[in-house]
DNA sequence: ATTTTATGTCAACATCACTGACCCAATCGG
DNA sequence: CCGATTGGGTCAGTGATGTTGACATAAAAT
């Protein structure tokens, strides 16, 4: 499996391909690293009130779009309903979590945080802004911006479909004007 | 814990908080579902082997850094001494990694792969190389310059350097020298 | 009135991680 | 040489997170 002799494209063309190679096997040695140290912040935050990860990503999601209903959230973090369950239902009876029946569909549960939700949220994100704004600032802001291309290319149409859908909720919150033709 | 009202700063000091916030919660939607469908093509692939992404990590390094000692896979995975063993016993007894005793110290078991093991994580690499291709073209060099520099950044000290170490022994593995002064 | 949809729940199971305890064999230090 | 340390393996028990399949209920849609 190694170009140990030289090929038909000699030197030059073995050097490209190792190129080729070893930086996609660098990719792979980064995303392991560097996902795993951007978790773990919260995951030692999360232990200590005998919550996970799937508790985050639930906090994480309903805060960034609140009145989110259990099947979009289900369709964003791509797991069971009983998974999902696990953990939802206890973030609801812990006070974490509200849910309101929809005005249009009174069977639906629109999820929102409750104050004590949005303070927890708000410390575990404040542990992953720290980190990420230190990696932000290192690498400078031009390449922050190839990090996010990157990071939207890893994902498949699904998921792009998602991120939009959350990007569009979170100017909403915040009343920033969407792009408009002849502003 | 909204700035629905105008406070000191102002709307454009309240708009630039908004970006930075904003900015950090799109960072970790990225890294969620970015990270999420990278493993998802091989994920799918060892499932049908009946192994899993612990057992894709194992393969990964020990393919990287051949003669890797148990504990040295140990630290890289940041795992415990059981949970390797329930992925590593396996994958020796099935032929995929192979153990020789250290030649300086008899009581170490360095690691290699074996063909059969070459061949499955080649398998599975080329799954998350097409990926990582298609999203390093889409982005662009100077993208993917910054997509590098942003993980090494959400990277701990140790997870840092054990990527040194890991460059150090894929440049050594292929031949590549190492910058020289005066070369 | 029947069917579909949104949600919840039960039982059973697999993977991947953990802790704590204990073991052997080899190496190291005095 | 002997005792301590180190590299590695293993057993028992636990927990978090995910899965499938089946079933239940209430509201909505046809």
């Amino acid at each position: 499996m190694r170009e140990e002799a030289a090929g038909p494209a000699g030197a030059a063309g073995r050097n490209l391909l190792f190129l080729r190679e070893e930086e996609l096997r660098l990719a792979q040695d980064l995303l392991f690293f560097g996902y795993r140290d951007f978790t773990a912040g919260a995951d030692r935050s999360l232990a200590e009130l005998d919550m996970g990860r799937a508790h985050h990503r639930v906090l994480h999601f309903v805060g960034r779009r609140p009145g989110i209903t259990v099947g979009e959230l289900l369709a964003i973090l791509g797991i069971t309903k009983q998974s999902l369950g696990r953990v939802l239902t206890p973030l609801v009876e812990q006070g974490y979590v509200a849910q309101a029946a929809g005005r249009a569909d009174r069977r639906q549960r629109l999820l929102s945080l409750t104050p004590k939700g949005e303070a927890l949220e708000r410390q575990l994100f404040e542990l992953q802004r720290e980190w990420v704004m230190r990696a932000y600032r290192e690498a400078g802001p031009v390449a922050v911006d190839g990090f996010r291309r990157v990071m939207r290319g890893l994902m498949g149409d699904e998921a792009r479909a998602q991120l939009e859908r959350l990007e569009r909720a979170a100017s909403r919150g915040t009343g920033t004007a969407p792009p408009v033709r002849g502003g």
